[in-house]
DNA sequence: TTTAAATACTACCTGTAAGTATTATTTATT
DNA sequence: AATAAATAATACTTACAGGTAGTATTTAAA
């Protein structure tokens, strides 16, 4: 499994953010640590800033900065935001009608394996990312 | 977490072949049944013919049948053959370089998740999803 | 031997995620 | 007030998965 691009993106560029979250973080810094196309990620921070997860100061010594805790934003959030989450935790068959009622043929083993991808999303924050290294390419 | 659309239909067609493993089954008669474009499923047919799991029989009276029992074929070998499981199985951030020894952020939770879902793909066999009801849509 | 019913091949169309280019707007500094 | 340095908005381009159309080939049955 791989997320998007987009919330790949997202997640790297919070994570950096994060680091210094009392700091006010420019598009330029962040294309030039974070090795992502400088047209799409300034797309994405207005999207992100859209979002509420950070605001976004205008005009000359602006840029990105956090609006809350980055304990309180967790991983899942983030996901949802750009792609939405029933991109990754809807069926894997595809199929659009999904209950334990329903059950296709891979549902039992699938839905237990599915509840931990969810558990990981929701139980990780941006905080706990930054703590180690996600300058990864 | 999503299959491709491809490696969706190829599941769900050699599941529904593999309730009558010995007939020879015609992409007609799959479209009817299974709800797939009509030429995207005859190519992919072909496309599943040449990875061996199925043999095609041209002319009149053709279609296709499993060359092996459909207890030795399983899900990871079949989205292996249509979209190569490290499209699923790789990093979940999109990085290259991954190992336990070189972790991002996220690799401790994610690497036991990811395991849980390659347990998932290998331990379930085509006959095991022919048991049960695969028709949903 | 002709025909019907099946698969195989090749080329083209379409929608979407990702990437790029240009111009407009905002605001601190000078 | 002018400038510089930042974000915002809009439109265009590209690559690829998925879908479609038409034609060629194969083979059993009539
Ligand atoms: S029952 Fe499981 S595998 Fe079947 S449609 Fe629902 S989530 Fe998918
Ligand atoms: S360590 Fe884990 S999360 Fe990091 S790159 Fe490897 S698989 Fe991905």
């Amino acid at each position: 499994m791989k997320l998007s691009k987009t919330a790949d993106y997202s997640l790297r560029i919070l994570s950096f953010m994060a680091k210094k979250p009392e700091q006010i973080h420019t598009a330029k810094d962040l294309v030039a640590k974070l090795n992502i196309s400088d047209k799409y990620l300034r797309r994405l921070m207005t999207q992100l800033s859209k979002t509420g997860f950070i605001k976004s100061i205008q005009g000359r010594e602006g840029g990105y900065s956090f609006t809350k805790p980055t304990e309180q934003i967790f991983v899942s959030q983030i996901i949802d935001a750009v792609d939405g989450l029933e991109k990754y935790m809807g069926c894997i068959m595809g199929f659009g009608d999904c209950s334990d009622d329903n059950p296709c043929a891979l549902h039992k083993k699938w839905a237990k394996v599915r509840s931990q991808i969810m558990i990981l999303f929701e139980t990780t924050s941006i905080a706990e990312m930054a703590e180690k290294d996600v300058q990864k390419v």
